[in-house]
DNA sequence: CGACAATTGTGTCTTGGACAAAAATGTAAT
DNA sequence: ATTACATTTTTGTCCAAGACACAATTGTCG
């Protein structure tokens, strides 16, 4: 169709995927699947058909499949993989007619009819109600192939628009607990956090924001300098589940008993085993209990 | 000092700094340099001191130095390697004052702070007067170690939020040109885009904001189901010299001749070949007058 | 049916060699 | 002195095939 290479090296790949180098060699050694072409110095070329399976198949192990399971299935029936947690939805209407204007690129309108619901049901109710389900529909409509990256990240920078304008305009109130707000390296899903310091903004209490990617190191020094009540990380699906338990055991670690932990995000649900002194975010409407919680045994 | 673990093996230091294993496992190799310790399986152990330079020694390939000229340093040297920059900026007040804050953790203070100073200013002028110099003195104050990663996290989220707020404060005139703005994948610096796109505004042209990291396929097919007239991406210094023009290079394929592709950010600098039909944007006084002359060109 | 043990699945790490492309250096010509 | 071109050095990325720890699954016994 379009000009541009129809073939990437390993390195393109790995940055394309999320998969790394020696998980792609040693998946074409065990499962005959990648199967690259070679260049004239027999270095690995991808055809872009190829990366496209990854790329499906990668999300599909972020929610819970394994490799060996999936690996040899076509593309059709990965979609179809995907695709089964959204035949739960019935979907309500409005969702639908977002996801309408997302697919058929109306910018303007898309961007109206957001801020139009969140003017209507209010910032918490429009996050519960209305961002949460989204960005789940989203991601499935990606899946099975009714969506594209570029409108995916459209969305998304609507979306921060809104939160990050709804967020400034709340008053900022002084009040307690003080939440510091990140996530660890390597973790750059942003709108989770951004839709928790909404909440907790709603909720009166006071957000230490540092975006994504911060150095543990930098997360207990900040928690210090700051004097922060509560340490609340979000980890998305995609985010190892060995490198997230032993993460959040040496921050407990190194955190003063008195500041509370918290793990939340996609990715949080996935740890089996509770560690002694974190505590587990599951949901939105949890959280702001927990942050109620809180305040009772701090009053 | 904090229980942190003292040492991270391979893998969390190639996330850490953003070196490949294969240029760290090299480097020991060629320089002895970095030098872990090994763990009971013979596997890589980095002291956190050695990926504390490691990260400075990255930070300063950036900005142009070679590896084997500065490898051999100690942590010392490099800093005062990186502050050479700095000498040069005698240091507005106001700047100086801001970068206090920061290093003060006076979150409020630093919020008024900067929002009064743009009021004052105007958004354009704020960009190019206040946020330009200040990223930086920031850079710079973090490589002689005068400011912390997560004072850098807390200022950039800061400075995100006035800008989206500054943006979504300017009606939407709907003039051309239409820009599309993004980053290539792998690109994860997100404020370069905000600070065009709010440039943009203020000009009067129409952005579609696809946030950072876009594949080159569907920046493509953005551009055309967006009409757009315009194509910006960011490249900060850190993006390899050879990946940015061998994208722009296929981009420039892909895309209908009537559209600009226009490369902007810290790291186009380095194009020292032009390439056929991609503009580079030097600075953001420059994208203003470019998007004057396309006007004067498409009356 | 639950607890424990054995087995399989899976990602990450190892070594040392190879080589293309960028950067630096040397040389010659204008 | 500057430009143009050729040579050398520097540097990052790729390869192979093996090893192993740990998670997930399956099997066994009480």
């Amino acid at each position: 169709m379009d000009k541009l290479s129809s073939s990437l090296n390993i390195g393109a790949v790995e940055r394309d995927t999320g998969l790394s180098k020696d998980t792609l060699r040693v998946w074409e050694r065990r499962y005959a699947f990648p199967n690259p072409e070679r260049d004239r110095h027999g270095e690995r070329i991808y055809p872009i058909g190829q990366v496209e399976k990854l790329r499906l198949i990668k999300r599909l192990i972020d929610r819970g499949h394994r490799p060996g399971k999936i690996i040899g299935q076509s593309i059709e029936e990965l979609r179809a993989l995907g695709a089964d947690t959204a035949k739960e939805s019935p979907g309500p209407l409005a969702l639908d007619v977002i996801l309408k204007l997302i697919s058929s690129h109306q910018l303007l309108e898309l961007r109206s009819q957001l801020s139009l619901t969140m003017a209507r049901s209010g910032l918490q109710n429009f996050i519960l109600g209305t961002v949460v389900p989204l960005n789940v529909a989203v991601g499935d409509a990606w899946m099975s192939g009714r969506i594209a990256v570029f409108e995916e990240h459209l969305y998304s920078e609507l979306i921060q628009n809104l939160l990050r304008n709804a967020i400034a305009s709340i008053q900022p109130q002084g009040r307690t607990p003080r939440v510091l707000l990140t996530s660890l390296p390597q973790e750059q899903h942003s709108i989770g956090l951004l839709m928790a310091e909404a909440m907790l903004a709603v909720e009166g209490a006071s957000c230490i924001p540092l975006g994504t990617q911060t150095p543990m190191a930098d997360i207990v020094t900040a928690a210090l300098v700051h004097d922060a009540d509560i340490i609340a990380l979000s980890f998305s699906s995609s985010y190892p589940e060995t490198r997230m338990a032993e993460s959040l055991k040496q921050l407990r670690l190194a955190l003063p008993r008195s500041k509370h932990l918290w793990a939340g995000g996609n990715g949080s649900a996935r740890l089996r085993k509770p560690i002694e002194g974190v505590q587990p975010v599951v949901s939105f409407e949890k959280m702001v209990d927990m942050v109620k919680q809180w305040r009772a045994a701090n009053a």
